[in-house]
DNA sequence: AATGAATGAGGGTTCATTCAT
DNA sequence: TATGAATGAACCCTCATTCAT
């Protein structure tokens, strides 16, 4: 039982690995039940057998990137860092997602044009979660007398908001390489916060 | 002659507001050209009498809606206010956009996979333009001295990529009003470029 | 009355030209009410000011083609020739018609996939008056010794069906000229009969 | 998996022969998808997952119904018959194609009103496929003395077109059996060649 | 006599979903 | 478990036809 368990649960992490790939390259809509399990040497039907439908199988996509991408905020936190550096960290971080991972990310905007409403809000929720890492050192940070911000909120959308546009325009054969856009963001970014 | 093209064009932009208005709601692919003629009492059918085909009046849509944001940024240019004055407008006026317009700004992300090849050259270039009044203004500040920013263009990313996102968050029965969240931004956003 | 029924049947004449010409670019379903009002600068709600329907316009089509065609065979048989020679000389007009005014004979094949049974009936019997000016020089010839066939309608079917077969392959820069097509048909159709 | 195949490939040919059969009762562009369905109690979806599109499958008709056609054509060559003699099966067989398996025949007439660019090529190929076996034989016959024609090609489309046509007038009903039409057509198409 | 505008039926195509095997 | 096959709803688009003006 606990092997098969195992077993059941690898085949669902690879169909969601393929969903993320082709929802990247052709966005959700374009993304088809088909092309996701050719992906995989399987047939589209085989793919009901893991997933109730194709919302379900793309709402465990969005939890999946999203919740790794959380884990790795929260590493940041056990290490001994400023503030300023560990928002850097995030910072890069993030604009690594949206670049090298943007298979991944791409996901997380505008699921309300995706998703029904039950699973809305257990995206939501999800989406605070990675937020509220931001929040924390934000808010440390004014404690702190690191950053002199008065509105920790909007920073932090700011900040978000600025990150998540990257993939709209950054291709990877231009002028600037991901480090460069990293070190960029983060001095201009905690220019907002200081 | 005139009186029916006046008629004619009225029409259109009749069909395209109400195209914009269901876009917003249900995305490109979401929208359909059935429910985009029920919005105004017709029949499908009868779109293709004033457009191509689905792609071309999404279009012109975005040709609409980018167009008149363009027209109102040049405006300021007009005016004799310092580049950090003009820099604030544009901001106030894009976040204006973000909320109040947010059914016509919204078309503007990911055009690239939606349209096709044919239209997305032209759709690319408003959207330059656009940026092009943004980059103007700090790359005079910056030679006049008010600004102190290197990179400008990563600079104009930052910030239209920050006010771009208002919209996935924001509600107008939120604790902020609009005019709060313009000067916010505006405040926080500045500190970016000087 | 007189003149505007005159006017009338002038601007049907146009229209039924229109038609034909571009029944015979697309082809009878490819042909739209559209494109043949737009030949004539017109719009196609105006075609049934003049026409039924769809179908009734092109069955005067039908007619119109079909009756030229036999008046100019009408003529052959008030010339003092023998059977044969008038024989050569339909075969000739029919080859030119079927190259040169293709754009009309096209029509005539292939009626029963085009006109409901209202219209079948007199389509047929007006390609059979066509016929019967082939089978009367046939038999004429056949009764005055020219010819020896036994089956006289059996020729008449192998000549007219060789001929129609005509537009399928035929192209005008080809490397026949009309004129050694008619005299090679002639020779070698004439050998049937004889 | 030979079986599946092999079933597979058995629908397809079960699809084809629906297709093959509307087509011929409604033409090229009359015939539907969901009439060739119905046919074999399918929706019209199914059919896309046999064939890509509808000009996929009409291909596909065409040309299972001319190569079985040269198949048969191919045989009279292996006996040991004179020319005048092959050239007589090849007619009865033309016109028994004609005549029995009307709705296949009749598939090739004017297929580029129907066929795109790709398809027009391979179509076009396999018809002077079929038209090469009768330009044989009658070439053959000249060299041998059998026939006196000058122009082979001319007269194969007199053959070819002359046969063709019977489909448009030839009732199982009428007054003539499929063996006499064949011996007269064979009597009278050999006098061109002769 | 003509037109602009609208309609609605129908066609091709896609694709998530189902289900017997 | 997995698949092959089928389904059916939904979509885009075309076009003959209608009708008020």
């Amino acid at each position: 039982m606990k092997l098969s368990e195992k077993k059941l649960q690898k085949k669902k992490q690879e169909i969601i690995l393929s969903a993320v790939k082709i929802v990247n390259q052709k966005g959700y809509q374009g993304a088809t039940m088909e092309e996701i399990a050719a992906e995989l040497l399987m047939t589209k039907g085989s793919l009901y057998y893991y997933f109730k439908n194709k919302e379900d199988l793309l709402f465990q996509c969005h939890e999946m990137v999203l919740g790794q991408a959380i884990n790795e905020l929260q590493d940041y936190f056990q290490e001994d860092l400023s503030n300023e550096q560990k928002l850097r960290k995030m910072i890069a971080n993030h604009i690594r997602y949206m670049i090298e991972e943007k298979e991944t990310f791409n996901m997380i905007i505008k699921p309300d044009q995706t998703f029904s409403k039950d699973y809305l809000h257990p995206i939501l929720r999800k989406r605070n979660e990675y937020a509220a890492s931001f929040d924390e050192v934000i808010q440390k940070g004014v404690e702190e007398g690191e950053f002199t911000i008065k509105e920790p909120k909007m920073a932090r959308m700011i900040l978000l908001g600025s990150m998540n546009w990257i993939q709209q325009w950054y291709r990877l054969d231009g002028d600037k390489s991901i480090e460069e856009l990293q070190a960029i963001y983060a001095d201009y970014l905690l220019k907002v916060v200081k």
